[in-house]
DNA sequence: TTGTAGGCGTTATCAA
DNA sequence: TTGATAACGCCTACAA
């Protein structure tokens, strides 16, 4: 303020205001030499803005959820917004928890992969003018921007290719009941069956909690049943790193003695020998669509609201997968 | 504030000061029914603290990281702070530019895990009373707590395992010179080298860059050596994953082809077959060590300041280690 | 134990 | 284009 300004000037300058240039150098190497800083604190006071989101996943040690974080964080910093993440560890009352504290830390906006389909006051915050963004998991009960993945069709197009390789007996690992991918991959196996005109026998189905343990567990009921399956697709990554320690443990071979299809990471399916085959999720742009989204909210463009995209998988292939002679 | 009493009782009820019962209850039943909540900034503004911590790693997608992250953030949210989490992309330029924007976030503290030994304005910031706490990698030249393992031990024993069984080529694939742990890491290798009076080979030492596709290379480089290693130490976890995909693809198999100890990931050593015997680092105790130091700096007990503390790896032990007859 | 009043560093309004 | 001034919501002496 030593530059003979008013502090209301300074202010014009700090936010783009018209300054005239001569003012303008004099206030720019003053801020210099002395470091001055804007306080987010005062300023937010005043603009009733923190400039932060908050971002809540399921657990912080699952390499999906922090690609899609990783992506975020970058973009949202171009744009001013400091992200604080929270993981709910997969528990739902962690997870109502963790979402009051960053609300009551006043976050400006909230991107969450929720743990199910209860509401938890998010379309209070929603009428309160919070932007919501869900990713990965939409909630049919609630009116906000949803960035899912096609899990139906990743799952129907991972089964027909079994399918189309001669398999008719098809196991298949799924994730809980009452999570939003878990059912729309369980439909995708359900809906290729029938399109093929297969049924659908229940005893290969085998449903899960998306953990590690439960893979391992399930691929051996798999194995162990009377009439195994010729094939089995997991279908997300935890699962498919316990079905791989089943069928290593078990000395089981793909593709001679099963053939697998495993969910998620690349580099996981070429430490397997053989490599596996997999769906890759859009990881990189689930974050990417989602922050934007979000930053277009955050500047009161509420065009489309409720936007709901959907981004494709890709189905890769490995050595996973036996031809099946019919 | 419709409670009769005036704004000051109120502050000081909520911070725990002399309030009559009665008026603590009708103060509390108010709250609850207008759905107060304290505004952060405006508390901010006048305590000078925001209540967040910032967290700098070098990238989101390194479960190491992630998994340390996660126990900072449970730790530092129950003392009703929130994590700043950011990422710099193993890049030094990015590094700076986002330890800035913390800081331009008016962080209350800081934890870093530095990519080299610059100092970054570290000591400037820790002269402005700002914690700052180091992991995994510390910097000679800055006077700060630190949080590391005992990398040096760590790759001692993993080596002296592969000598007590009858190995005496032992290769070693190790991080960049710069980083900290990666010296330390070779540093354990050649001392144990010495122990055993044995010489260090320095073919078969390589280089990489503590990430994957170096960890490819360089096994390839050390099985096309003319008299190629019996047994080989990959010391962190993304190296460990090229050299098994490496070994794959060339159909090498542990241990009969050559024996092999990796880094850090017990699922990833699962999913292998057979089992990698693997150097496991105590990532959950990084995390909750590091929080629980900044939160006394953060209450300004500066009790043995700079604390270092050394944590202690363990030696997992799979099937990838053949036995020698000398 | 409670209330009054000043100030934290901004932004925004309105005059000059 | 610039400056004086009143908020923003909270904390903290100090006085009652």
């Amino acid at each position: 303020r030593d530059t003979g300004l008013s502090i209301a000037t300074i202010s014009k300058y700090l936010n783009g205001g018209n300054v005239l240039e001569d003012n303008k150098a004099s206030i720019k190497s003053v801020i210099e030499k002395l470091g001055y800083k804007v306080n987010t604190m005062a300023r937010g006071l005043k603009t009733n803005k923190t400039m932060t989101v908050g971002v809540l996943i399921p657990d912080l040690k699952n390499i999906f959820c922090t690609t899609i974080i990783s992506n975020l964080e970058n973009i949202l910093m171009q744009s001013g917004y400091s992200t604080i993440v929270c993981d709910y560890n997969q528990c739902k009352d962690t997870e109502s928890e963790k979402l009051n504290f960053l609300v009551g830390k006043q976050v400006d906006g909230i991107i969450l992969l929720p743990s199910g389909s209860t509401l938890l006051g998010l379309d209070g915050l929603i009428d309160r003018g919070i932007p919501v963004v869900l990713i990965d998991r939409a909630m049919e009960e609630l009116h906000c921007d949803t960035i899912l993945v096609d899990n139906l069709n990743a799952s129907y197009n991972a089964v027909e290719l079994l399918i189309t390789r001669g398999h008719r007996r098809i196991g298949i690992i799924c994730g809980p009941r009452d999570v939003f991918t878990a059912r729309e991959r369980l439909l995708g196996y359900v809906r290729v069956h029938g399109d093929y005109a297969m049924c659908v026998d229940e005893t290969l189905v085998k449903t899960g909690d998306y953990d590690v343990d439960s893979g391992y567990s399930l691929l051996n009921d798999l194995l162990n049943l009377a009439d195994p399956p010729t094939a089995v697709f997991v279908t997300n990554y935890e699962m498919t790193l316990g079905a791989v320690m089943a069928a290593n443990e078990r000395n089981i071979r793909f593709p001679d003695d099963i053939s697998f299809i495993g969910f998620d990471n690349m580099q996981m399916a070429r430490v397997v020998k053989p490599r596996l085959a997999i769906v890759m999720q859009p990881v990189e742009q689930i974050g990417e669509v989602a922050a934007n989204i979000l930053l277009r909210r955050l500047k009161g463009d509420m065009g489309n609201f409720p936007a709901m995209v959907r981004l494709k998988t890709s189905l890769v292939p490995g050595e996973s997968i036996k031809e099946l002679v019919l």
